[in-house]
DNA sequence: GCTATTTTTCTTACATGTATAGAAACTTAA
DNA sequence: TTAAGTTTCTATACATGTAAGAAAAATAGC
């Protein structure tokens, strides 16, 4: 741990641990027995340290999670093969995020993050927003292509794995269950003719659907 | 508190609270002083109970925030006018139930809901979806097209709560602004010439194109 | 070498959600 | 009247994130 030769030149007490040590020690324990077992007592007893010297090298325990994403991401998030359409790239590269994001359930209590910023992921920022001038956008509406394509994405990334964790914590059926056991087919025919069926078609994926449409309409003027 | 005639009926200790007590009480107490003054220990006092107490009437803190997310919807989400075209009624319908939502920002801690779920809301799903029918889609078709919108909106109201609850955190400039700072112009050269404007561009507000978007995409086939 | 300064670490303490165990307050049946 | 059963409430305890400040370990100036 000490380093013998090359004399420090910045003042004040030394490090003993690091942020990196803190991201792959962090790394380790939620690929190993999840992120409900990474508390910020375990992670600084693991490094050989104390809980509260991990807060000079993160802000808070959120801040460690981005770090965890984006580090994730990092070695996660390769770059595919785009297709020459640019429609069609828009599309492969929004599916190579959510493909990777959606694989990764701790990521929901983070993934509220603005963008994603990892340089991983800008690559495929630049993708999308660089092929949606090519179809004919301008670079604000591009932008906002991008946004929009990123608000669905994460949202039906962290709808469907907080639907998820609900399921798997209850055994009782879910409040949604009752809810549409007893609709008033009068007032909401629609929902109450679906009813039965709601559950099912709900649980399709259909996120890819949605990416099409989404980036037809924004197309399409 | 007491009721004095009709003999009760049900055996066990008779209740000191309800469930609606909580809510209400919860309600005042988001509403006066935010959500973050909202603790099971606050709650319990201003009832007049102990903090144990509230979980005979609901399972945690997480339920207790979906109840009163129905509650707020149930007071504050008016049926409009909607609209006779049908394309209209789902953009009116979303709108509604988003601006609704949006207004609210203590929301974000429950948002990601499966969907949303209070009789009041119920009948804007009930619009968008029997509105997609009209427009020729498959009632199959209807269900995953208003959970396209949804996760859209979802997404969209998440992210953007996130990134204001950071942005008022933080005197430092953000994570992402010093991101693209130096992006790498070779690299990302779309996003390195979209810098200096990402934040006043991701800052407006452009749900209802997003919105618009999106539906014409699902009606286009 | 001694002191001041700076940076990191450690100790202690608190607020919070909630699990557990059992007491209290009812109704019903014997 | 008492015993059993049921529901609600209380007391206590624990794990967690983290604030506040003391202590430690280095450099810089004298």
């Amino acid at each position: 741990m000490s380093h013998s030769s090359a004399p420090r030149k910045t003042p004040g007490r030394p490090a003993r641990i690091s942020r990196e040590d803190i991201i792959g020690t962090a790394r380790r324990i939620v690929t190993e027995e999840g992120a409900a077992r990474l508390t910020m007592r375990r992670l600084a007893k693991e490094i050989g340290s104390t809980p509260m010297a991990l807060y000079h090298h993160v802000r808070d325990k959120e801040e460690l999670l981005l770090l965890l994403l984006n580090d994730y991401a990092e070695r996660t998030l390769h770059r595919p093969e785009l297709p020459g359409q640019p429609r069609e790239r828009v599309v492969v590269a929004a599916v190579a995020i959510h493909d990777v994001l959606a694989a990764c359930p701790w990521i929901v209590e983070v993934l509220t993050a603005d963008d994603l910023m990892s340089t991983a992921a800008l690559w495929f920022v630049e993708q999308i927003v660089d092929s949606l001038v090519e179809c004919g956008l301008t670079p604000e509406r591009a932008v906002h292509g991008y946004r929009a394509i990123w608000y669905y994405t994460a949202g039906e990334i962290l709808v469907r794995a907080t639907a998820a964790r609900r399921r798997a914590a209850d055994d009782q059926p879910t409040y949604r269950d009752r809810v549409f056991a007893d609709l008033d087919p009068d007032e909401l025919p629609r929902l109450a003719r679906l009813a039965d069926r709601w559950a099912e078609l709900t649980a399709e994926d259909t996120y890819l659907d949605g990416l099409r449409a989404l980036v037809d309409g924004l197309l399409a003027n």
